[in-house]
DNA sequence: AGTTGCACCTGGCTGC
DNA sequence: TGCAGCCAGGTGCAAC
């Protein structure tokens, strides 16, 4: 599922429901996901107050009134609900309740529900301290969302970069948040070829392209574009109400292999980058 | 050092 | 209808 405007959907649903209110009971149904849980998950959790919730590239970051950090990644199917009162399984279903690993029950009487079939997701504590220097937060890329983030700031990363403009857009230590369908659909506003190198998009002295201000530009703006329709969802993604989001029948080339560009009109290919699958026109991106 | 490929796990879809 | 094979949004790490 989540890219970054996935991720951000989710932030924005649980937001309202978990900031201010405690963490009356914490469940763990099994004791690993991607990684084992921490030490004393549930105990370091229950009674602690949720005091803002953040997003860091594709993590969810719950401050705490306590010694910790609640860091949370939905890997590639994880997903929460919000569940009312009284245990009501009202929207995803009881089909899927074979994979809720998590579940926090709010003093509020709402109950939040992690659910992750891949199991890839994971969830950290981090004493607060210790957060920045994390070795998952102490090497990642600028936020493309941010102010910072424009043809200049990609030029810098990118200067040298022997790597495809695909693999370097996709580098969560160059720029978070982006993930393949996103990277698909900016190259594609772009006009630009996913196989060209990531250092062609650099001037000899250090400046960005125009090729370079228009792509950082347009990955704003497909992100942009994702957040406000809810992120987009694949299969099994479902926003934490369990309505699925939009922003996936506006793909321009992601999953449209052999469709007519709707640019040029030529047919949208899809290719294997590093394993994994990059769709795009060859007529209008170059 | 920088870059690429694979493994992790389950479910859904396709084609026989 | 059944089932084998393939594919999936991410990331860490091993191997070039």
């Amino acid at each position: 599922m989540p890219e970054l405007p996935e991720v951000e959907t989710v932030r924005r649903g649980l937001e309202p429901v978990m900031v201010g209110a405690r963490l009356d009971a914490v469940e763990q149904r099994r004791p690993d996901l991607r990684f084992p849980f921490p030490e004393r998950f549930t105990e370091r959790l229950t009674g602690l107050r949720v005091e803002a919730l953040r997003r860091r590239a594709k993590y969810l970051i719950a401050e705490l009134d306590g010694a910790d950090v609640l860091v949370m990644h939905l890997g590639m199917s994880g997903s929460f609900r919000i569940e009312q009162a009284r245990g009501t399984i009202p929207v995803a279903g009881a089909k899927n309740s074979q994979h809720d690993h998590v579940a926090f029950d709010l003093s509020t009487g709402v109950r939040i529900v992690y659910n992750d079939p891949r199991r890839f997701g994971f969830m950290q504590l981090i004493p607060r301290p210790e957060f920045s220097a994390h070795p998952l937060f102490n090497n990642i890329g600028i936020e493309p969302l941010g102010d910072e983030f424009d043809g200049q700031a990609l030029a810098k990363l990118f200067a040298g970069k022997t790597s495809s403009l695909k693999a370097a857009l996709l580098d969560q230590s160059l720029i978070a948040g982006l993930g393949n369908i996103y990277v698909c659909e900016a190259l594609h506003r772009a006009g630009l070829s996913p196989r060209r190198a990531a250092a062609s998009l650099v001037r000899s002295d250090g400046s960005p392209t125009k090729r370079a201000t228009l792509l950082a530009r347009l990955v704003r703006e497909v992100l942009e574009e994702a957040v406000a329709a809810g992120g987009s969802s694949l299969r099994d993604h479902r926003k934490t109400d369990g309505a699925l989001g939009y922003f996936q029948h506006s793909f321009r080339v992601y999953g449209r292999e052999h469709e007519p560009c709707a640019r040029c009109g030529g047919e949208v290919g899809r290719i294997t980058q590093s394993g994994r699958a990059t769709f795009y026109c060859g007529g209008c991106q170059r």
